[in-house]
DNA sequence: TTTATTTAAGATAAATTTGTCCGAATTAAA
DNA sequence: TTTAATTCGGACAAATTTATCTTAAATAAA
């Protein structure tokens, strides 16, 4: 469903989330350890969602990643998966078609659409602190 | 969502089940042709499908790939995505954990399951005669 | 039986995704 | 100002997926 790297990106995030929760900044090797990701991997990830302003970074001794309080009751998992996977999952046509759309639809359209827009309607309404709080009560676990 | 063999894998048994609704076999040559998928790979993929017993292939000349029509309206759309992706698509945590479920689930689990239970639901109703017969009547098209 | 036509199967190649490594840039503390 | 700790960035490598090519096997018709 999604990539690798949107797979390590969530998980990264919500971990990262935890740790603020409890005003703890964490260094990339935290958050590979207690994602279950690869490191250096994970880290490229964690670049490219600092670009896109969804965590902040600071180099440095001390420094690491965190995420302020405000922004992880905003930041929904829907632009997560964008800033790594891109649109594909909302507009891409099951069956690969380019052009896919109500006036020339593909053969499973009509039946997919439903499906999706449950998926984003879910993407779109979970945010990170949701997440983050869920596991830090114990009602989750991020690795297997 | 879907791999690209799955795509092509699913655009292929639709349009064969078109020509067969007319009594026509076809070759791998017209498939490819006609659902827009590169032809070798097609051919692998039909390959694996007439190994499950989803599509009929003749080799020789006359031969082709045809599927009858009793077998038609059976064919669940979950059954050509099992036989080429697997139950990833039915079972695969989200974020990606070997072991997910409700006793320690991923933090998306709960969420997941309800988008997940709707796919599987959709592909496990809708059959092959069904989008054939939608295809044919000009109602979707295969080809962007 | 020979030939032409078709799928089957496996080797190979190309592209993409996943993953690692290393040096540069930044920054806090000594 | 020097040092150590950290992220950043880009090159590189490995694995997987996608795609092609080639030869074999089967089969219908001449």
């Amino acid at each position: 469903m999604f990539s690798k790297a949107c797979e390590y990106g969530i998980k990264a995030m919500i971990y990262i989330a935890t740790q603020s929760l409890n005003h703890t900044r964490v260094k990339i090797g935290d958050v590979a350890k207690n994602s279950g990701s690869p490191e250096a991997f994970t880290a490229k990830i964690l670049g490219l969602l600092t670009k896109h302003n969804i965590v902040n970074s600071l180099k440095g001794p001390y420094g690491g990643f965190e995420i302020d309080l405000l922004r992880m009751k905003q930041i929904k998992i829907s632009e997560i998966v964008f800033a790594i996977d891109g649109d594909s999952i909302y507009n891409g046509c099951a069956l690969g078609l380019s052009e896919c759309n109500n006036d020339k639809p593909c053969p499973m359209h009509d039946r997919f659409l439903k499906v999706r827009t449950e998926l984003k309607h879910m993407l779109e309404t979970t945010t990170i602190y949701e997440l983050a709080t869920e596991l830090k009560s114990g009602n989750s676990v991020l690795m297997k």
